[in-house]
DNA sequence: TGATTTTGTAACCGATCGGTGTCATATTGG
DNA sequence: CCAATATGACACCGATCGGTTACAAAATCA
């Protein structure tokens, strides 16, 4: 699954806690936070921690895996170009 | 890349901001946080925010994928079956 | 149906956030 | 070498965090 905002992020932490027969109370004493704490992520709270979220994950058996955004449904294409190589070469040949 | 901490994530934005050519002040005022944000979260504080981080990610080209930890490297190994549906199934056969 | 469990909301609090501004220390370029 | 740029660290501030507690609403189940 892609995650673009916290949402997306707290949609798929309820899911997993449902998915695994935990309720709100259980999920929050196994990460070590508070029952408000999960149902504040699970809203899609952007404020959120990244630490507590990253455990949150964790015990729910999930990954996170960052990679570049492929060219196809890129918003941000980058170029793999290194410019200071291509530069110092045209400096080289004058 | 695989996302464990907060570090791991700090690590990456660093190094992905680099490969782009830009310094902590553009990051920051395209991301639209400070320059100490920059530094703190490179750094890999753990109690930033969701919201900047995702921000941050989108700004440098990065995607953030989920997914459920495989049973290979998986430190929490879930099993896939529904248990309500076997009880269900149990109690039909008294 | 009634009883139990689960979930949502609110107020209060100390702790910590992120922004701003400044200065010192690398790091880079000529 | 010096100058310019980039990075890191610090103090100060208002805003907001997450924890705690309590109560109400909703969902679940016999």
């Amino acid at each position: 699954m892609l995650l673009r905002t916290p949402i997306d992020l707290g949609s798929a932490i309820r899911d997993r806690r449902r998915a695994l027969h935990l309720d709100q109370n259980e999920l929050a004493s196994q990460v070590g936070v508070s029952r408000k704490w999960i149902i504040d992520a699970e809203k899609g709270k952007s404020r959120a921690e990244i630490g507590l979220l990253l455990r949150t994950l964790d015990v729910l058996g999930l990954r996170l895996s960052l990679d570049a955004g492929g060219p196809i449904a890129g918003q941000n294409m980058v170029p793999t170009v290194d410019i200071d190589a291509v530069l110092d070469r045209a400096r080289g040949q004058p």
